[in-house]
DNA sequence: GCCGTAGTTCGTAAATTATGAACTATAGAA
DNA sequence: TTCTATAGTTCATAATTTACGAACTACGGC
């Protein structure tokens, strides 16, 4: 097995984030990582989608998050623990990954007549 | 020649922002026309990126921009005039643009020591 | 060692993207 | 009106990227 590559934060891209977030599935796992706070597993995610992902292109899906910079893999025991490098990139790009959660949050929600979603200060993503 | 397609600001999705955005050529474009205040003709960013782009090619990318509801194109005389709809999508995602469009700054300044770049109060893209 | 779980890697099929060549639209001569 | 040049689009196809099943690797018990 090849060593996992984690890109230096200073070598992360907007391109490489963007391209990495463009896609629903990758951008559902990631904006449930953030949310959910703690890390997890990649088999967490495979009913994401309304439709089972197989494992072959989840792994890939991850492997794209990982390279873009967005998330961090440790083997724990059997599984891979992935969590989000929010405070690096915040540090290096900052307002962007908010932004881009609260816009597909805004899409998922869909033009609700009045959120419930106040602008904390500090991190609120 | 078929009509051109502009989706209405509601069908505009996340990731058809983020996927058009991910490729660095037509984020230069639209930061470039995003900076240039006025309406744009096709040709103004031939020679974008080191490398002239072939027409084909850059077409493509407007229609890709124009298709991800970035842009709006409106044929004037025997060129095509391109503006950015930037006032509708901050409505409809609040804040996006301008992340990625200062992410973007960010990331070709290069970590200067001290950025010249004040947060002006309303739109500062 | 053997088994089960969790992921990765490989090979190939499917989908996207890039680009030259041919075409369309428009303006301004001739 | 026809000719010519400019600005872009469309088409066909080559190159690149992505998806996913099958086979493989890593680790933790038993």
């Amino acid at each position: 097995m090849k060593p996992l590559i984690h890109p230096s934060i200073d070598d992360v891209t907007v391109e490489g984030i963007l391209h990495a977030l463009s896609d629903p599935v990758r951008a559902a796992i990631y904006a449930e990582m953030v949310g959910s706070g703690c890390a997890q597993a990649c088999t967490a995610f495979a009913q994401m989608s309304e439709r089972e992902i197989p494992k072959s292109t989840l792994s890939q899906h991850f492997r794209t998050l990982r390279e873009a910079g967005l998330i961090r893999s440790e083997r724990q025991g059997v599984e891979m623990l992935n969590t989000p490098r929010c405070a690096e990139i915040e540090r290096r790009f900052p307002g962007l990954l908010p932004a881009i959660l609260g816009a597909h949050r805004v899409q998922r929600e869909g033009r609700k007549p009045a959120g419930r979603r106040k602008a904390t200060a500090g991190r609120s993503y």
